[in-house]
DNA sequence: GAGTGGTCTAGACCACGAA
DNA sequence: TCGTGGTCTAGACCACTCG
């Protein structure tokens, strides 16, 4: 099983399993790159490849000259797919996400709207109001547009569905790569009916423009959650960046 | 000259300069990694190398079977040096960042700080409060504890220095990774009296831990900004990730 | 000075996409 | 089917760290 995964994830996936189990230790120098081959019997290249990855994910430094040393284990990485699907990613924080859809249907694209989907101003596009729950409670509203292939597929859908992402993705609507903004906006009157709170809180609000493989815009939305509910993590290193969301634990 | 800069850095920066230059037009395809790698007379791992780059800061997809898609231009990379220091993100804004250090002194680590400094509890460390601002107005709080060593280098310098982390380094201290947990919290009443804000609305809030090449933490920080004035910028990808701050442009 | 990570090359094969 | 990006190898040299 798992044949086909290439080499270096699977030496990458060795390496974060000892190095989460402590083989290491926090601190602790790991092997030297030519030691690490010879022990995967792989080549220095492909061990490069894996400790890249480990890297970016913030497990292991690295450093010209010196041995590289394992950061403590702590935070564990959340994928792009976390990041990019609410459900999924409250699915893998041990919540049940659900979902509402209040409002759905075909409109005339917005000056804004265009913009960010690269379309002319009025072209058809879909926007889908929803409200997204943890466990039952409202944590976001969600503002989505899509152009009009997309949103297509998403009108005909379940008004319950837990994961939009899921079903696009299983029409052939691939996700490839996303832009974020986050930043703190007040209530409006809709927000605080839909979250259950007052107009002029400050919001968490994350905008979003998705793209495919082939850079055609699939998606821009606009979340806006509940103060306390949930917190981005972001790691960054010289030489490489990740992000996350995470719950909100304090 | 900068004959020092690795090969693969050229190329990037070539086309990173062809791409926001036009030259091949957004959604157009890059050409094929042997055809660049003859233009340049680099082997093709290098140029393999360059793309990554560009991968990562979101300027081409990548796909196994198709040519490289550029993606719109649009938003700039901000590096890791612009996202670790606000003096340094400022000036690359065009704004002119300012600070006034409110308090500074040694103290013992309370529980928390303990533990993102990976201290015992009670160990001397020292902490620091500013105010941040920009073109003068005030935009940010920022409470930061340091451990000992770094924290008697910051104790020494100069109230109104604009920039700590360039102070820093020109010791010897080295920023390598950075974790950021971003969320939103209401002002008590020091951050309403020194953002010139009421008690009680909605900060974004920005909690970071920064740790050297060896993985010792050098700073743990809690800074909170002025709802309007900033936005934190992340950029993801299936595979890469980047992250930025940008100014609030709404 | 020895060890180590960073860069670069040349070539190979495979998996996938598009014509 | 053919071109393309993804993976992997083997070896080389350099820049830097550390004892």
């Amino acid at each position: 099983m798992a044949g086909k995964a290439p080499l270096y994830r699977k030496v990458a996936g060795d390496l974060r399993a000892a190095i989460t189990a402590g083989e290491y230790g926090s601190g602790a120098r790991l092997p030297a790159e030519d030691e690490l081959a010879r022990t995967y019997g792989v080549s220095r290249g492909t061990v490069r490849q894996a400790l890249a990855a480990l890297r970016t994910d913030g497990l292991v430094t690295s450093r010209r000259g010196a041995r590289r040393v394992v950061l403590g284990g702590g935070a564990r990485l959340q994928s792009f797919e976390e990041l990019r699907s609410f459900a999924r990613w409250a699915r893998s924080q041990g919540e049940e996400p659900g979902g509402r859809t209040v409002a759905v249907g075909p409109g005339g694209a917005t000056e804004e709207e265009a913009y960010h989907l690269r379309l002319p101003v009025g072209e058809r596009i879909f926007r889908v109001l929803r409200v997204r729950t943890l466990s039952g409670s409202p944590v976001m509203v969600e503002r989505t547009t899509y152009p009009e292939r997309v949103g297509e597929l998403v009108a005909t859908m379940d008004p319950g569905l837990a994961s939009h992402a899921d079903a696009l993705e299983a029409h052939g609507v691939l996700f490839s790569d996303a832009l974020h903004t986050i930043d703190v906006v007040p209530a409006d009157a809709a927000d605080a009916e839909l979250l259950g709170c007052r107009a002029g809180d400050g919001l968490l609000r994350e905008r979003r423009r998705s793209t495919d493989p082939a850079g055609l815009p699939v998606e821009w939305s606009q979340d806006r959650y509940l103060p306390g509910t949930v917190a981005f993590t972001v790691r960054n290193s010289s030489g490489s960046r990740a992000m996350g969301r995470s719950l909100n634990g304090s």
